[in-house]
DNA sequence: AACTTGAAAAGCGCGACCAC
DNA sequence: GTGGTCGCGCTTTTCAAGTT
């Protein structure tokens, strides 16, 4: 039998944590402070735990109450969205700055396109592009970030994520590189690879195809973006494999590379946008997340 | 000054009972 | 069977006084 709960404590300490006294809540819930001691009580014995205590004439928050703060708000969000009359939403009337992280050659390519979209449709609206990072998991949890668009990986489970379209890896070399003449499985283990990874990978779909050719090549520098990569690449005869959708942002630059086939057999990347769960019934961020589905689906 | 606690009052849920 | 009333008991609140 579970244990029955309270959501009016949940609320109560939320107000306690915020205001920091019993006081200050208890005023926020038009309630006595007497009353407001009585539901820290109540609190108290639900969590086992002491939750406030005092140092001099204040009140201050346990390990325990702090490590509950976190999770306090994104819960009475939630709750408050379930119970909250869905209106028709119009994004004509949006002001609002959607923070969205994602690598630095697919903002230079999709930036732009989107950001126009955007406009048309929520001029009072603003894009806030920032660069990928190992944690992205967190900056969402956080409400640091508010979409992420990225590799289809292990996601923590609660984050939500919905596919946009999949690409295949392709392959930058400088003009003049030798293997231009002859792309095999072979000669492209003749070659040092750049590897773009912000989680410092090596390895990958290319190393899993020419290993089942009985075949290893060197990765013999890892970069965490592809705009220093590709600079690199320029100057030297390293091989830089990357996703053809990030081909494609940079195809209309004129730069001193060349793009080959990898003559391997490559399973597709998967691109999705990835989101909190406390966003999921965002009516703007719905709408922001059809936007983006809508942008890639024309482009295909 | 702010929080806690004891006592009393008020509010509320629930079962029992009755009238229709 | 349905709806209204009553009484009991539990929970929550307020007031007042004590404690930190």
């Amino acid at each position: 039998m579970p244990q029955k709960i309270d959501f009016n404590l949940i609320y109560a300490l939320n107000l306690l944590l915020e205001e920091g006294s019993v006081g200050g809540a208890a005023e926020k819930m038009n309630l006595s402070a007497p009353a407001m001691s009585r539901i820290l009580g109540r609190i108290r014995h639900q969590f086992d735990d002491p939750i406030m205590v005092r140092a001099g004439k204040n009140l201050v928050p346990t390990p325990r109450a702090l490590a509950l703060k976190r999770q306090l708000s994104d819960i009475i969000e939630q709750a408050t969205a379930l119970i909250a009359p869905t209106e028709s939403f119009d994004p004509q009337g949006l002001e609002r700055t959607f923070t969205i992280r994602a690598n630095d050659i697919f903002i230079g390519a999709l930036a732009g396109g989107l950001l126009e979209t955007l406009r048309e449709m929520a001029p009072l609206s603003s894009l806030k592009f920032i660069a990928e990072s190992d944690t992205d998991d967190d900056a969402l949890r956080m409400g640091k970030v508010d979409l992420v668009i990225g590799s289809s990986r292990n996601w923590h489970p609660e984050i939500k994520t919905q596919s946009l379209f999949a690409s295949t890896f392709q392959a930058l070399v400088r003009r003049g590189h030798p293997i231009i003449d002859q792309v095999t499985p072979e000669t492209l283990t003749h070659y040092p690879h750049i590897s773009v990874s912000r989680r410092g990978r090596t390895q990958g779909p290319i190393d899993d195809a020419l290993r089942d050719l009985g075949l290893q090549r060197n990765v013999a520098l890892t970069l965490p973006g592809f705009h220093s990569a590709m600079m690199l690449t320029m100057k030297s005869d390293f091989i830089l494999p990357l996703p053809r959708h990030v081909l494609q942002g940079v195809s209309s630059v004129s730069l001193p590379l060349v793009e080959i086939e990898l003559p391997l057999a490559l399973e597709s990347v998967f691109i999705v946008q990835a989101w909190h769960p406390r966003l999921d019934r965002d009516p703007a961020h719905q709408w922001l997340r059809q936007t983006i589905k809508d942008f890639f689906l024309r482009r295909e």
